[in-house]
DNA sequence: GTAGATTTGTACGTATGTATA
DNA sequence: GTATACATACGTACAAATCTA
């Protein structure tokens, strides 16, 4: 592990501990430098992924503080969302696997992904229970020639965990887009809808290392199980 | 203006004016370090701009690609975003304001903004046209300690240009959390929702340099007209 | 397949500028 | 005005990944 990133992840476990609380400032970066016995540009490094990450403000001449994260978390929307509660783990959450098949690559998709049309691809689709309700349908189409094997065992579980530790493949980035959309016939079927004509769609393109786009989903949620919480800087950073 | 935010903007227009196009790569670092006659580090910290802005992926021992952006931008969507709309200014847009005055911080507020109860802020409703239809609703609350006046010329047109240059507020970051909310009474009458009974929602907590929070908005979206894009990075960065 | 050149990543050091207290 | 703290910038060295001959 790098330096700076073994010094975020120890500062940042600090401030979840509650050891620098919000509305105080870190130890100056002088201060840091002799803690870590590190340089300057190390202990920078560090605090410009706590800043990214939403952790601190750093201030010209003040020093950095420490923000108090997910305000949103607290009261206000009654439910806390999808991805938190699988974390927390307390309530049980079920992957059904619906579909899973090699098809040629339809227009509209070879449009988005630049994949040659007719080109070998999977279709992967699966619910996602939340106390016996499907309230998240997943659509993945993966290249073939990338993802050769893909067994059904591991489509119940995380995808991605499969790619990245048993085929060795290197996630790079993904270019995503949130819309809400009429539902159609099929997803009234696959879904627990309760009679809304609408679902969140979070459509995404997803690339590996070497700039190949190798991946395209489309996670479908249920209105009132979706939310998204972002943390958004003004101009710069560095 | 800094010498890497110089060279940022530089290579960013160089690469929509496509004289670096996508999938090929930038010059190299020491290239670059020739050619804008700068450190290592300069260019380091440009490019990295450059990374965050999902403009290309660094590759160690290979290079800058650069990426080709807003894949999202073309086809499969029938519509483009009201921003988009906006920035491209061929479709009118029109603000109205529908109530501006002084109320006392109620309590639901108080609880995630920290504002004392009952401490005065500006309340703000806008009404957001296309194509004369409201299709966005913003409701803004303000600080009054903070923002002593807001004319509603200023109201009419951008608020955050009033703010940031006229009153010299320096804005630093917010937290943002988007969901889906069944419409109100109060919501149905101000918009132009053909019907739906649902409304995206994106909340904002909007913070200042010295980290006080002085904004609260709620920007109301018709679902036809909402959008979010978005570009993500697996792992780390630096 | 290997060796060497190229390219980015990490780390340290130093100096100066600018904002804050 | 002085001290402190972060921001920018230059320079150096070596490591790790990639490419080429």
């Amino acid at each position: 592990m790098n330096k700076f990133k073994e010094i975020f992840l120890d500062l940042e476990e600090k401030i979840l501990n509650n050891e620098y609380p919000p509305h105080t400032l870190l130890p100056s970066e002088n201060q840091l430098i002799k803690m870590y016995g590190v340089s300057r540009e190390t202990i920078r490094k560090a605090l410009n992924l706590l800043t990214n990450a939403g952790y601190i403000h750093k201030k010209q001449g003040k020093g950095s503080i420490v923000l108090d994260m997910n305000r949103f978390d607290f009261p206000i929307s009654g439910l806390t969302s999808y991805k938190e509660l699988q974390k927390n783990q307390h309530i049980p959450s079920e992957t059904i696997v619906v579909e899973l098949k090699k098809i040629a690559t339809p227009k509209e998709l070879s449009k988005l992904t630049e994949w040659p049309v007719a080109s070998e691809i999977w279709k992967l689709v699966r619910q996602r229970k939340i106390d016996n309700e499907v309230v998240i349908l997943d659509k993945d189409y993966l290249l073939t020639s990338v993802v050769e094997d893909l067994p059904i065992k591991k489509a119940e579980d995380s995808i991605y965990e499969y790619f990245e530790e048993e085929l060795g493949l290197n996630i790079a980035y993904a270019q995503k887009e949130i819309l809400v959309e009429p539902v159609t016939k099929e997803i009234k079927d696959l879904m627990d809808l309760h009679g809304d004509e609408h679902v969140v769609v979070v459509k995404s393109l997803v690339y590996l290392e070497d700039t190949r786009c190798f991946e395209y989903t489309e996670s479908i949620h249920r209105l009132d199980k979706f939310r998204f919480v972002e943390f958004a800087r003004r101009r710069k950073q560095n």
